[in-house]
DNA sequence: TTAAATTATTTAGGTAGGTAAATAAATTGG
DNA sequence: CCAATTTATTTACCTACCTAAATAATTTAA
């Protein structure tokens, strides 16, 4: 990258994602994959347009990673009234293991923000509310 | 993601990574192609070892994204001494087509940090340093 | 009421990252 | 010297993002 802020960014970004991937390998999860089971788990059942708007991502990426998690027993599918929706919601599975796997990722994410303080914390949410913004 | 914060960064980072695509667009090229440009007018013909171990990625990455470089004629390949090793530099055309297309993404960089204090931008290099470190 | 437009999802195919294992050349140690 | 190890690159295959276009159901408007 031109800029050393770009590339410095693009190259934390990889290094979370990585270690994230590494912490959900034992449980048999990737991280998109987790992002979807946590919201789920947040807020209940919703549609694939809910969950693709919510995570600012394309609709033919979520169609892929929930039929991933389908086939994998994690969420299944019902119908609505509106035919044409899929109401995505956790399995049993998904229900019971949740709780293990959220303790994993808590203690990871609670180990990067140990290198950062309160005040960096928050400085770097407000620095990335203004990148889009 | 659990954590707002991890939520935030890898949705800045789509949000950065797209709107580079898309100024690259008109020049025909993609951002991690456009990275592998860059380092190597900057640095001089190098090979694919040297290429992943700057970027951080893994060889396999490298060896597909400079394929495709050669393939659109923007990057060549020569055999050194050690015959493992490609020594990868930038075609005619790669040198040539250069300047504008590194002139459209400094404007674009330049318009993310006009969103940033030149503080900020100091803080966040500051703290992305933290992360990793 | 039905043709046109919109919405939800999928399919197809591209870039960009990863791991594991194969291959070929170079280096090292007994 | 040559067998074993290391190094450079590639192949095969997975996740994760994207766009463009297809399909099917619903809504809107003439």
């Amino acid at each position: 990258m031109l800029n050393e802020l770009f590339h410095m960014f693009f190259q934390q970004n990889r290094y979370l994602v990585n270690k994230l991937n590494e912490v959900l390998k034992p449980h048999g999860l990737f991280s998109s994959q987790w992002t979807i089971l946590f919201l789920l788990h947040q807020d209940g059942p919703m549609s694939l347009t809910a969950i693709w708007k919510y995570l600012n991502v394309e609709a033919p990426t979520v169609t892929r990673t929930v039929n991933r998690l389908e086939t994998l027993g994690w969420v299944e599918r019902q119908y609505g009234m509106d035919k044409r929706e899929k109401i995505i919601s956790l399995t049993k599975k998904g229900l019971e293991q949740f709780p293990p796997i959220a303790a994993s990722v808590r203690s990871f994410e609670q180990e990067i923000e140990k290198k950062l303080s309160q005040q960096d914390q928050e400085l770097l949410k407000g620095i990335l509310k203004k990148i889009e913004g």
